[in-house]
RNA sequence: GGGCCGUUAGCUCAACCGGCAGAGCAGGGCACUCUUAAUGCCAAGGCUGGAGGUUCGAUUCCUCCACGGCCUACCA
């Protein structure tokens, strides 16, 4: 370890404790939550945790020691602790991580306190924390140490605490239902199930390149055709694109299928799943985010994407002069969009998605820009498919699974002809798993990124992953 | 990829029009046995993100580079 990492002098507290013959990185240390204990407990308890503050009275100090559960207050009175411990306590620093044993007590100011008798070190901090008061401030030095944001940061604590809570209750939820927790390839030989540009990788001893998924819709789907009638599964997903407070390259999507089912199941599913998130975790129908309220009251709104468009007077969504008309009209950019679906995605974008703060259903999507979809009865040119909104994000993408093979594989051929970055690649192996009969069913892909943030109250989905890609220093 | 903003001590922040770079906390020393942002005294801490340029003189003005933030774009 070079000189420069071993910061004021702490290489020499280093040195003191070994020359006591202690090693001042520890072993295993049986303790209780500090969080735990309450004053009228009795008798010797032991405790571990990090020490935040030290306040220094000559013989005798008070210090808060930290767990993962919270803080307590410690008093080390040399009276207490004999000559040899005091002189031992007197080489702690803020940011050691120590076991303590003692006995609690309340002090004349009512804080309830551990009068230690006995402590041990368990790891000798060599550099130095952030500052107590303000924290860690740095948002560059919070994403890439994360430790010490979790550290410093309650707040930081807490979203992530609150993260794994929301994924349990979801997964509590859903297995509940019956459903199976599968874990599918992250490597694709051909990437699909969504529009984006794949990460490619390359097996050496197969000497192929493969593709992380993008999705993990197709392989989630042969379940169904293997007789899994209800799967889902929540991990990473990777799409090479920008990095934005709504885009990490990485991000964790849960993705389910029921047999038998459709979008309209997949509504009230979402309705429930979500519902029941609140309830059992923030025991609350509202949340903060940002400037706004969010009101998850049932039942939810549903708007059809048909009408979306009345209120800007378009009453043929086809009629691409007419949408032009209207960017002209807002004095809004086109961008250079030329294809209807991109100019009614950028209006949606702009002038609609911004409002719909409350969670909210759009329903009825066209084929175009569906290709996995199931039509709608009667109409073709449109399919059973529903996106939810809530706090202007879309959260959740769910549709009727299209389960003919024939109309899949023509879906496939349409799609090629488009601009996609993806390889023009049609994923056959699929449409064979098709071939053998996938029974009717609903799908739902939740972005649980975009969901904690809404829960969480985050606005940037940095402060919803623990380690959020970025650029390395130097 | 484009635009704007930022980068000063371990951390949080100052430094007027270009004139010796400053404080709090942390760290070091001393005192102090109910403090809680403990307190008092002493000493230390810097290649101002990096490289150039303008200038007698640059943290400050200019150019380039690196990293980050926000917006935007690609995209759900």
């Amino acid at each position: 370890m070079s000189e420069d990492v071993l910061k004021n002098d702490k290489k020499n507290k280093i040195e003191w404790w070994k020359s006591q013959g202690i090693e001042p990185y520890g072993r295993k240390f049986t303790r209780e939550p500090v969080a735990s204990l309450t004053p009228d407990r009795k008798g010797i308890v032991s405790i571990a945790g990090r020490i935040m503050t030290i306040r220094r009275h000559g013989k005798a100090a008070f210090c808060d020691v930290m767990d993962q559960s919270g803080k307590i207050q410690v008093y080390f009175k040399k009276d207490i602790l004999g000559e040899i411990l005091f002189e031992r306590f007197k080489n702690l620093d803020v940011g050691d991580i120590a076991g303590l044993k003692g006995e609690l007590f309340v002090t004349h100011t009512g804080q309830l306190t551990l009068l230690v008798k006995d402590f041990v070190l368990l790891s000798k901090i060599i550099r130095t924390l952030p500052e107590k008061w303000h924290g860690l401030k740095d948002v560059e030095i919070r994403y890439r140490k994360r430790y010490l944001d979790l550290i410093m940061n309650p707040e930081s604590q807490k979203v992530f605490s609150l993260r794994i809570k929301i994924l349990n209750a979801i997964r509590n939820f859903l297995n509940n239902l019956g459903y199976f927790e599968v874990e599918t390839p992250m490597m694709h030989p051909i990437p699909g199930g969504a529009e984006a540009r794949p990460f490619i990788t390359h097996h050496n001893a197969l000497d192929m390149d493969l593709y992380l998924r993008i999705a993990p819709e197709l392989y989630l789907k042969r379940l169904l055709v293997g007789g899994m009638e209800k799967v889902y599964e929540i991990n990473r997903s990777f799409r090479n694109e920008g990095i934005s407070t709504l885009h990490n390259p990485e991000f964790t999507m849960l993705e389910l299928y029921s047999a038998y089912g459709d979008y309209q199941e997949m509504m009230d599913l979402t309705q429930d799943l979500i519902s029941c998130v609140l309830r059992e975790i923030f025991d609350s129908q509202e949340i903060d985010f940002g400037d706004t309220r969010i009101n998850f009251g049932l039942p939810w709104k549903k708007i059809y994407w048909e009408d979306c468009w009345k209120r800007f007077g378009i009453e043929n969504w086809r009629d691409k002069n007419k949408i032009k008309q209207v960017f002209s009209d807002l004095h809004l950019d086109t961008e250079g969009k030329e294809d209807t679906f991109e100019l009614l995605d950028l209006l949606f974008k702009r002038k609609i998605e911004p409002e719909l703060i409350d969670p909210t259903f759009i329903i009825k999507f066209p084929v175009e820009i569906s290709p996995l979809s199931k039509s709608w009865p009667g109409d073709p040119s449109m399919v059973e498919r529903f996106e939810l909104y809530v706090g202007g994000l879309e959260v959740a993408n769910a549709y009727s699974e299209l389960n003919d093979p024939i109309e899949q594989n023509e879906r496939f051929i349409k799609e090629l002809e488009g601009p996609s970055e993806r390889p023009k690649v049609i994923d056959q192996d699929y449409i064979e798993a098709l071939e053998y009969g996938m029974p009717p069913a609903g799908g739902l892909g939740i972005g649980i990124d975009r969901l904690v943030m809404i829960l969480t109250g985050s606005l940037s989905i940095r402060d919803v992953i623990l380690f959020p890609v970025l650029r390395p220093k130097q």
